[in-house]
DNA sequence: GTATGGATCTTCT
DNA sequence: GAAGATCCATACA
């Protein structure tokens, strides 16, 4: 069982964090999953929450590293963040996807895709449904059972786990890419995937 | 394969 | 009242 990641990891920079968090195993009660695929968020630029200052709905964001900053997305999707950089400064990383690992049977409940509605295998260790159960920021929580409540619980010692790299993923190497689905500074390079993961919500379009 | 629109809620103006 | 870090079904090529 590997350990959970300290508060020295998220109080540095929000993209070397964003960076180093691929690999990861992030776990909430019987599901878990690797970490394939992140987005960087930081108050000096106009797609992060926090660029507009202290609010309501950011304080997570300007609080403690090491915190889950949980939010609902275009009214439906809750989308996962871990707070980081040292308290007063506004960043987060956002994960964007999971290759999952355990609890399967569990997430496909969740996510409402039965057997019924499985495609068929696409792969040898894969079916296509599988491949997509948490392949994107909304779908992962759903999967995991991630939802509001869980908004400002610490990563250290709350109900979501986030440990590092498993050694089957101690080589992953990320690959920095634009960010997606923002309208705001998308060109910055501050998605990261991991090489040739099949579980991304989008492949990079950067070598 | 790409393109489009609807569902739905929290926050801030 | 509008915007938004999304997902899915549907339509068409």
């Amino acid at each position: 069982m590997t350990r959970r990641l300290g508060a020295p990891f998220y109080r540095r920079p929000v993209v070397e964090v964003a960076r180093d968090l691929v690999g990861c195993e992030l776990r909430h009660e019987e599901t878990a999953g690797i970490i394939v695929e992140t987005e960087a968020y930081h108050e000096t630029e106009p797609a992060c929450h926090a660029y507009v200052g202290l609010t309501r709905r950011t304080a997570t964001l300007f609080g403690a590293p090491g915190v889950a900053y949980v939010y609902r997305s275009y009214g439906i999707h809750a989308l996962l963040n871990a707070v980081c950089e040292p308290e007063g400064v506004g960043a987060a990383v956002l994960i964007r996807a999971l290759e999952p690992t355990e609890g399967l049977d569990v997430m496909r409940v969740r996510r409402g895709v039965g057997a019924e509605r499985q495609v068929g295998n696409r792969g040898p260790h894969a079916s296509h449904s599988d491949l997509q159960l948490c392949s994107g920021p909304g779908k992962l929580t759903v999967a995991l059972g991630i939802e509001l409540v869980d908004n400002a619980t610490s990563l250290l010692d709350g109900p979501i786990r986030i440990s590092r790299r498993p050694p089957a993923w101690r080589d992953t190497v990320p690959v920095a890419d634009r960010r997606i689905g923002i309208t705001k500074a998308a060109e910055l390079p501050w998605r990261f995937t991991a090489a040739g993961s099949r579980y991304v919500s989008r492949r990079p379009v950067l070598a």
